[in-house]
DNA sequence: AGTTACCTTTACGTTAACGTAAATATGAGA
DNA sequence: TCTCATATTTACGTTAACGTAAAGGTAACT
């Protein structure tokens, strides 16, 4: 039982299922972010294509650029071998955590505050 | 003991005090997300304005765009007293508070990827 | 064979958020 | 008075992230 189980999706149905452009989507392939097989002319999405489409859609709510999705995703697909590379990108990842943190303070600052603002509404 | 303790900025104390461009700040004047006094042509920036100003990093950061900002700040600014706008009011409050559960979401989820991916990276 | 529903590529258009340059004003210090 | 630092307004330029035609290919009904 090998070969079995490879449900793959048109440009449309992703676009639909995630409520998108399909011109997102190839925008997103032109820019290095996702590389989908072809039928022919026709592209076609594996499974992993999906979930890297939900990679860059998570992304762009944080409020990533395209640019800083890419450097993510091609952290992802490193050969993971060479010893040098590998301190490169566990530095990336430290900087991607720093900007996390930030972002995690930054939105409960603001939620403080939105409730604040409820509050003198409502009394 | 009145009228004491009225510190105020210039531009460029703002600008290097955040790291921001003296144009950005400018940006967001005409784009009425800040309305500093003047004293002649010169802009004059008051505690109110600084914290204001910061109001608006913090929301780029989270990634939101000039004019969601603006909603939020024309939010404060709101007179709080008609039933109707207060209605509205809560309503746009309540939108800001999913998007930004959201974010904390996608932000967790990244989180995790990232934690992920450092142990295949250091394994 | 003709229409319909998707798909493709190419390419110009649009909006947001500034950058950048030019020309000008102003107060402080040498 | 001259120069320097800092300020102003005006206006055109730039980049990212798509939008929006336009022109054409292909598989499946009718």
């Amino acid at each position: 039982m090998n070969e079995i189980n490879q449900q793959t999706y048109s440009i449309s149905e992703l676009s639909k299922e995630f409520e998108i452009t399909p011109r997102s989507i190839r925008h997103y392939e032109q820019e290095q972010l996702i590389s989908p097989k072809r039928a022919g002319s026709q592209r076609i999405y594996t499974k992993g294509d999906r979930v890297r489409l939900q990679l860059i859609l998570r992304g762009k709510r944080i409020g990533f650029s395209l640019a800083e999705i890419r450097e993510i995703i091609t952290m992802y697909d490193s050969p993971s071998g060479e010893q040098k590379q590998t301190e490169l990108l566990l530095d990336k990842i430290e900087q991607r955590r720093k900007a996390l943190n930030q972002q995690q303070k930054d939105i409960e600052t603001m939620l403080l505050e939105l409730n604040q603002l409820e509050n003198r509404l409502i009394k």
